[in-house]
DNA sequence: AATAAATTTTAGATTTGTCTAAATTTTATT
DNA sequence: AATAAAATTTAGACAAATCTAAAATTTATT
């Protein structure tokens, strides 16, 4: 069965909401998509028809079984092409969401099989996301607010919680990436910043904000 | 200015009838597209409104210059990504054409630089078809029919005029691709056929039909 | 030149995905 | 429990791209 791109974005955007709350409401779908209500309302209706869902008038929506398969394609999809931008193309982080939004929805299953291979089947996208697997399986990793952890700990940033070119920036200026190591040395209750040591380089203050966005997790041995 | 999938197709087909009469006709861009003549006629008077073609009721339609360098755009795009796909994805030359049906559609100046970039700026697809550069250029090599080459003469293989598997299938058979060298060493009034040596080797006889597919260009030196 | 055939256009309908505005249902507040 | 507010659905409309059938125009044939 072959689905429109606006069936495929539907469906990805109840899975990522799904994350929060087992049931989707009609509102919080129309604002993930800049769509309307009714527009939702619609949409959903149709998809249920296609049997990729679940839905009861004023309940909610939820994907079933069909639903959540198909949505891990495209997320397959989605992440590997980012990993490529990335890694092959040379494209910043920052640069890749809306051109993969583009070709997740390209249609073929040996391209992206090869894409996969050529790749050499990563397993985490330029954000630290995981890449579902060929049969939908999702790799796991901690991805704990920095903000949180024990002091001197040490801890990888496996993920942002953020795309932006700002956050980029602010990466590259502290000289941080995924896979770099950090402890927590203090943290400081006037604005919630910590400081931090990066790689074992001398100290530097972060922002609560900043803290909050990188995600991390906890190294055991050492 | 951004075109639909539609309208970038339309433009595409527009731009390959063109090669063969300066004034397309309705029913031949119909026949191009799989549509009907009816929806030719409006959608051509969409892209008159986008100033994209020239165009007369009842005489026919062709591109201006805005529409002739949007051709070369989508062109540029399909032709790198079937080159992209067959010498990095490993994907066969009759595999192509579909997949970048699709991908020519994916709208990033930036991914179409970068991917060139990657494949170290080629100037012919995997088909022998010359890949348009940033501005529009297309290079230019000789595209001559092997059938009606004189005897003995060295000839390169420079593309084929056909897609499919079984012209696929039958090169690989006689270890021809593209850049293969070949002398035409008799021919046969009785079915058309002719005898050709391919890159020294012992020489074999080939289809009239096969040797009308096959496009060469001649080397002057030897 | 008249007529037939082919081509092309117009008119009106359909599907997909969207919208606004009004009606319905659920949830929160008095 | 009644009422107000919020959320959701329904009804009706619209743009894009397509279709079929009928009308108009051009081209070919007698
Ligand atoms: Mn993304
Ligand atoms: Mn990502
Ligand atoms: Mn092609
Ligand atoms: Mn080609």
């Amino acid at each position: 069965m072959l689905y429109t791109i606006a069936e495929e974005n539907y469906i990805k955007s109840v899975y990522h909401l799904q994350q929060q709350s087992a049931l989707v409401a009609t509102n919080h779908l129309a604002e993930a998509l800049q769509t309307q209500p009714a527009s939702v309302t619609d949409m959903v209706k149709k998809l249920m028809g296609k049997k990729l869902v679940h839905y009861e008038r004023y309940k909610g929506v939820r994907l079933n079984a069909a639903g959540k398969k198909l949505a891990l394609q495209i997320i397959r999809k989605h992440r590997l092409w980012e990993y490529f931008l990335v890694n092959t193309l040379e494209f910043g982080w920052d640069e890749v969401h809306e051109v993969a939004e583009q070709l997740e929805h390209v249609s073929s299953a040996k391209l992206i099989e090869q894409l996969d291979r050529f790749l050499g089947h990563p397993r985490f996208d330029p954000h630290g996301d995981p890449i579902p697997d060929k049969e939908g399986k999702l790799a796991f990793r901690q991805r704990l607010p920095l903000l949180d952890q024990p002091h001197l700990k040490w801890l990888e940033i496996t993920a942002v919680g953020d795309e932006s070119p700002a956050l980029l920036e602010m990466l590259g200026h502290h000289r941080i990436q995924l896979g770099t190591r950090v402890r927590v040395l203090r943290s400081f209750s006037f604005d919630g910043s910590i400081e931090i040591s990066v790689a074992d380089q001398k100290p530097v203050t972060i922002s609560n904000q900043l803290a909050k966005t990188l995600l991390v997790k906890i190294i055991d041995h050492d």
